[in-house]
DNA sequence: GAAATACTCAAACCCTTGTTTGACTATTCT
DNA sequence: AGAATAGTCAAACAAGGGTTTGAGTATTTC
């Protein structure tokens, strides 16, 4: 039985659907992916920042663009890589929400992210909006700079997890009888929950939310971005 | 180094992501998912409708099981596979879109079945809502008798692909000065291609839309769902 | 020019997948 | 009861993936 031609173009197409699953079919990809989601990163930091050896990160780095999920450029004696669009961080939510939605496994592990209910403030990016247009609302960014300069929700202060000192809560200039939230890379950020924990126990009433800057966008708001 | 307990959360949480991503990493597994679009299938049948044999199937079957995208149920001797929510369908949709603009070889070959400017009509969905209202339109669905009643375009005949006769053609009701369009399981179904061409053969000036029961869904529009 | 940095590549390793084959099970038909 | 149908499972094999190691390259710094 002879195959058809429109039939062999059709496996094609498939074949290269299929390239981008592959790319999402590993948990060091996706780790890779959602953190590119929020700015471009060097091969160096890609690989600290997913535990990964340098070696590891560019085999994987190179599934990802063979896919062609991330682009990269060389500057100086730097590899800046980067997600190939904004569709990308989308589709990565995407896949995220549907995992949490189908496997039984994921849904309960993400409840446990958003179990504190003291430490949670259990906003949608639409409801935060809305609280940002009333104006009384001091909102805390603790990604670290580079992040927050290519791009933050309107109206965040940075204050990177890291550098969280008593003096810099106490130096914060807060809206009066306002609500205080703070976001980090999402709703699976350990760093976020570590600062969220960090800030409560220097004093300060502040309530993490469950997105960050990828999801913000997905929802439709504007979001600051860095200039050029 | 010790791992922090969430760090370990959220690798567990990757690890459960990458089997949707996994599953959606074969051409096989997306033939199936794509093909589950349409309604619910035996095993049989899907490994008919995607050249596979029985066993290969089955063991595609299982991944797609493992990552939830897929349930079924045993009814008699056999085994009705379907996809487990609406949200699968999208996310394959999702998937094919940025396969579509990301990847130059996909785009380049999914150009050509999107080629032939007589017999394709470039309607989106919403534009053919329209034309519905209007109500001067003749619309076939090609696919087969059981996807037709499971969910069809509202105001759409069945006419499948495999029965297409000169006779069938005469008798179609058209409406006076009304254009005539096809579809049967989305851009990329060769069984939608032949069935225009020999529809055109016939002399019927009906030209094959590029989308199908799913798009048309994730579009927002309504469907005609089988009762029960 | 030499050393250091930030990668990439190739080889080797092991483990996982995909496919085929044949056996096995459950269900229905006769 | 016996045969046929629809599907799963286990074993075996080839193919492909992920990680480590060590070498190699381009660029910058000293």
């Amino acid at each position: 039985m002879k195959a058809h031609p429109d039939t062999a173009k059709r496996q094609l197409l498939f074949q290269q659907f299929a390239l981008i699953g592959h790319a999402v079919s590993s948990p060091a990809r996706l780790a890779m992916i959602s953190l590119l989601a929020h700015g471009e990163k060097t091969v160096d930091q890609l690989a600290g920042g997913t535990n990964q050896t340098l070696a590891t990160a560019s085999a994987h780095l190179k599934v990802l663009r063979a896919a062609c999920l991330v682009t990269s450029d060389k500057r100086g004696r730097q590899v800046f890589c980067r997600l190939a669009g904004d569709n990308v961080a989308q589709f990565w939510l995407a896949l995220r929400t549907l995992g949490e939605e189908l496997l039984p496994e994921a849904r309960d592990v993400a409840r446990q992210f958003t179990d504190d209910r003291r430490a949670l403030a259990p906003l949608s990016p639409s409801e935060l909006a809305a609280e940002l247009r009333n104006g009384r609302v001091t909102l805390l960014d603790l990604r670290p700079r580079e992040e927050y300069a290519t791009a933050h929700l309107p109206g965040a202060r940075n204050l990177p997890a890291g550098e969280i000192t008593a003096g810099h809560v106490a130096e914060l200039p807060r809206k009066p009888c306002g609500r205080v939230y703070a976001y980090c890379r999402g709703p699976y950020c350990v760093m976020g929950l570590e600062g969220t924990r960090k800030l409560r126990a220097l004093g300060l009433p502040v309530r993490r939310l469950k997105f960050s800057v990828p999801e913000w966008v997905a929802a439709g708001e504007q979001v600051v971005r860095k200039a050029g």
